[in-house]
DNA sequence: GGGGCTAACTCTGCATACAATGGCCGGCAT
DNA sequence: ATGCCGGCCATTGTATGCAGAGTTAGCCCC
């Protein structure tokens, strides 16, 4: 996905801009996750472009990029609306949750270089960082970037494209539920890392289904 | 626009027809799981619009849906190509089916209703028609019809939203791999219906995984 | 007072027009 | 020849304009 880093951008020489859609792609992620945008709220083009300071072009190629990853829910010439997610539907993500992300840590296991396991582990120390600030925002940001990254860790390019977006409609669906359970679902962060690292895929894949199903218990006593 | 319309439309309430995002991105899917849009080869949206008669807008529109599904690959800037598909990627998208497709009959054994059941039954007379008949295209098409539809019965819209698009990129595998395997997949099919129709989770998880496998060992084989 | 008709407005869908970037080709110097 | 430089062309990126679907509100008629 081209919203995210671009860390190794071997693009031209420094002008390369972003194409206007991208921009305009990750800020409606970034509102609709902040919540700044509400389930169900519509979506005008004509403002959201005057918004950001575009024309309604990159507005509707955005907006079927978003569409496709299930953030907005598009009637055709009726309109489009943030997505909103009922508690079934929050069960279906959970479902398939349980279904991947063992598979990306199993993955992960296997195939993880030193580097990575790198970036993973600082995420952790960033996570620590935020814990001890107390800055909530903050740690459901660096949790979904450790989800991904481990998606990352998997090398299976199929399996990430479908997975970065799911980890950020649960981030959103934390947002919107209630507070997140910060203080265990870092221990378990842990104990996966040290699995994927040990290079034990079936102990990676039990961590990461374990997690999983706390997180899901934890919603749905708090829902 | 030429006037078109008529073939389909009632045109008695309003809507009734497709926006041409929509159209083409069909078309352009058809292309592509057909072959005559051949992996690597470039898509000129210019020249895709005045193929489609339609203008350039609707055309970027659903290059962004296809984009998102996997199927073309866009550099910004740069032109964007109809995806190809290594070995190592053919092995990524089976890894991610065996994590899906299980999860798929699972849910389906747990929640089909009577007509749906049909609807898949049906989609198995077809098949045996089309075997007799020898038709391999037809097949191929149908295969994709009987998962996507397994996937519909599981009632789970977001694994529905992801699974469907990847049947369809397993289908253009195939085609591009080498022949289908017609004869051994479809009894597996009846007995994968049959333990969905029993309401056997764990027996219908079991048949697809072992059904995936044998797809994968099958494309192995010929690979 | 209520049900529908219609007119006006809003917004989406599509097309056309314009800008800017990247690749290509030929010329020039080395 | 080889390699760099500069302009041209093909193609993508972005903006604007226009038509028609959808919606809403007021009006008429019952």
């Amino acid at each position: 996905m081209a919203g995210m880093s671009d860390s190794s951008s071997p693009d031209t020489l420094g002008a390369a801009h972003l194409p206007l859609r991208d921009v305009v792609a990750t800020e409606l992620r970034r509102l609709i996750l902040s919540g700044e945008l509400a389930p169900g709220e519509r979506l005008i083009e004509d403002r959201l472009a005057q918004q950001m300071g575009v024309s309604r072009n990159p507005v509707r190629e955005a907006i079927r990029v978003l569409s496709a990853e299930g953030f907005i829910e598009v009637t055709a010439r009726r309109g489009t609306f943030v997505a909103s997610m009922s508690a079934v539907e929050a069960m279906n993500l959970f479902e398939v949750r349980l279904a991947l992300e063992p598979l990306g840590a199993r993955l992960a296991a296997r195939s993880a270089t030193p580097e990575q396991l790198g970036q993973l582990a600082e995420i952790l120390d960033r996570a620590r960082v935020a814990t001890d600030a107390g800055n909530l925002d903050s740690l459901a940001e660096l949790n979904t970037e450790f989800h991904s990254q481990v998606f990352q860790l998997s090398a299976n390019s199929y399996l990430i494209g479908m997975a970065v977006p799911m980890v950020k409609r649960a981030q959103w669906l934390f947002r919107h539920s209630a507070a997140n359970r910060a203080p265990h679902s870092w221990t378990e962060h842990q104990d996966l890392i040290e699995a994927i690292q040990a290079g034990d895929e079936e102990l990676a894949e039990s961590e990461a289904r374990h997690h999983v199903l706390a997180a899901r218990a934890s919603f749905l006593r708090l829902g």
